[in-house]
DNA sequence: CTGTTAGCGCATTCAC
DNA sequence: GTGAATGCGCTAACAG
């Protein structure tokens, strides 16, 4: 077993001294010989800076936490990939904590990563609450809310609204007059609401609204409800609920979309694999990710950032909704 | 910005020493009217123990190490979330790193946790290599991989060769007479071997090998020189594999199961979706990912633990096979 | 450019 | 039970 081999054994090693070894960690000034020996030193004893004591000292950690409602979706693998995409290159670490879709979690999550003394926080927020507000007034952690917009916070997220539009545009020129809305909790403001209201701005038929969970599951389960209101189209909030119908649906031997055409939101992969393929507004959350990260490190260096909505998503018409 | 409040602070107003102070936050004996003292202490100035200041200390903070394939996968997702689940419980955390697929990435991360000091390892690995198992020998941090076997290791893994048996029979049984086989590189031994292996054991008909990476698109984009050997059945060693061929064929207007039947392994929702579904080999990932987080908790406290091979999957017969 | 000297904030002997 | 002393591994002055 070889014990831990510290910033001293490189400089024993390297025939330097601690401090030097540090400076060429940390771009300092050093010769061009020594940094070639040092250089060799830590590939031959493995050495890795050990990022607590650093930490310890500097108080800047390259340690970001992240705040993610699942780790097991579609949306949150992609965003998180994104993130760890960019927090990779810029050799930054991170720590993801769940919060499990629960507003009360995601307190708990955002309380911990300040006491702990991250440098930072991504929070893929499930919605923003009275208390998440006050909360951020006494940290001083640079912080930023992904998917989730409120003037006091720091925030980048997709324009549901206008994503919301899209597809009710597109449902409108399929000329739809009878439709259910498969939504979920208000609580979640970004798809519960905005996106909601996007497409009733944009869609004049008849909408009924019937409550569902994020899952796939729940969807299925409560799909023999949708069927009293005899829609001619169905709209799932996001993919995974509009899948969960067509399932049902399938079942029953409805057809897509003859009987009754069906729409979600996400661009999930598995919306293209589906008979018929689904007609979904396709969001990048990879990009998303990414620049979320560009802004937290910009944060970080104390540069200005502008909250923002992004357009990163395009309307997939694809069979489900097609005649 | 708020001033920092250390340990320090905490005593002078509490009236005691640094060290009771910290025998309090670490269940130590103290009075009970000094307890009462230095929690008053505590709340009055807003003391936040500094994590990393304790873990330099302490060399055990924990802390979880984890190293996955890449974040943005079913099987990935899964894993992580059974991971998750069972040390957010414990009051773990845990920093992810992704390999990339990248065997040398791999090792890099393990490198790094080990020299960070995180109290444990676990890597979803992508092979094990002779370099890997040498790094092994050096370090101390209890490691568990996950998804690859090797007698020197500790692992955890499904038992891939039976999963390819159960498939493998089922084909078999289906009469099929000419497979092709879409398999992965073979620096996986788990599923480019061993999964295959156990294919053949039970298919007794030919099999072609057609070498495909992991993704959908390039088993979509290989998916022509398939044909040629003009198959009854087509297996991919994963769902995604199998998906990407599945779109080739519906967009030739090729039958499936009648043409040509597809089956595969994972058994990912979406394979479920599919039209028709698929036959599938369904991993119960989330179980695998709780089980090596009981492992590594195990190997935390001293336990012993034994390397197994898990049996958490079960066949699914499907329309993609059925005629 | 480099080595020496101090701590960062905390947990942990060890005396008392 | 409690306080003084001692580093954990590293970075940051400070001379040289």
């Amino acid at each position: 077993m070889v014990k831990k081999v510290t910033i001293s054994d490189v400089a024993k090693l390297a025939g330097v001294s601690k401090s030097t070894v540090s400076r060429y960690l940390n771009q300092g000034y050093i010769s061009d010989k020594n940094a070639a020996i040092i250089k060799k030193a830590i590939t031959d004893t493995g050495f890795k800076s050990n990022f607590f004591a650093a930490r310890l000292k500097t108080k800047f950690n390259k340690l970001i936490g992240i705040v993610v409602p699942r780790i097991d979706s579609y949306s949150a693998g992609q965003t998180l990939a994104g993130i760890n995409e960019i927090l990779t290159q810029e050799q930054y670490q991170s720590i993801i904590v769940t919060s499990e879709l629960d507003s009360t979690k995601e307190i708990q999550a955002i309380h911990q990563f300040n006491q702990q003394g991250v440098d930072a926080i991504i929070v893929i927020s499930v919605g923003i609450t009275q208390e998440k507000l006050s909360l951020m007034q006494q940290y001083s952690t640079p912080t930023i809310f992904v998917g989730q917009q409120h003037p006091d916070l720091n925030y980048i997220k997709l324009n549901d609204e206008k994503a919301g539009m899209l597809l009710g545009q597109h449902l409108e020129q399929c000329q739809f007059k009878n439709c259910v809305y498969l939504n979920v909790n208000k609580s979640d403001k970004a798809i519960g609401i905005e996106r909601c209201q996007g497409f009733l701005q944009a869609f004049n038929g008849n909408v009924h609204f019937i409550n569902t969970d994020f899952s796939f599951e729940h969807a299925y389960l409560h799909a023999p409800e949708i069927l009293k209101f005899k829609p001619d189209v169905i709209v799932g909030a996001t993919d995974n609920i509009a899948l969960g119908v067509f399932k049902y649906l399938q079942e029953k031997n409805i057809k897509i979309p003859n009987d009754i055409a069906v729409a979600g939101f996400g661009g999930y992969p598995v919306s293209e694999i589906s008979s018929p393929a689904l007609t979904t507004i396709s969001f990048n959350f990879k990009l998303l990710g990414k620049n979320a990260a560009f802004s937290i490190l910009k944060l970080l260096v104390g540069k200005t950032f502008h909250s923002c909505l992004e357009d990163n998503f395009k309307l997939l018409i694809r069979s489900s909704t097609q005649l």
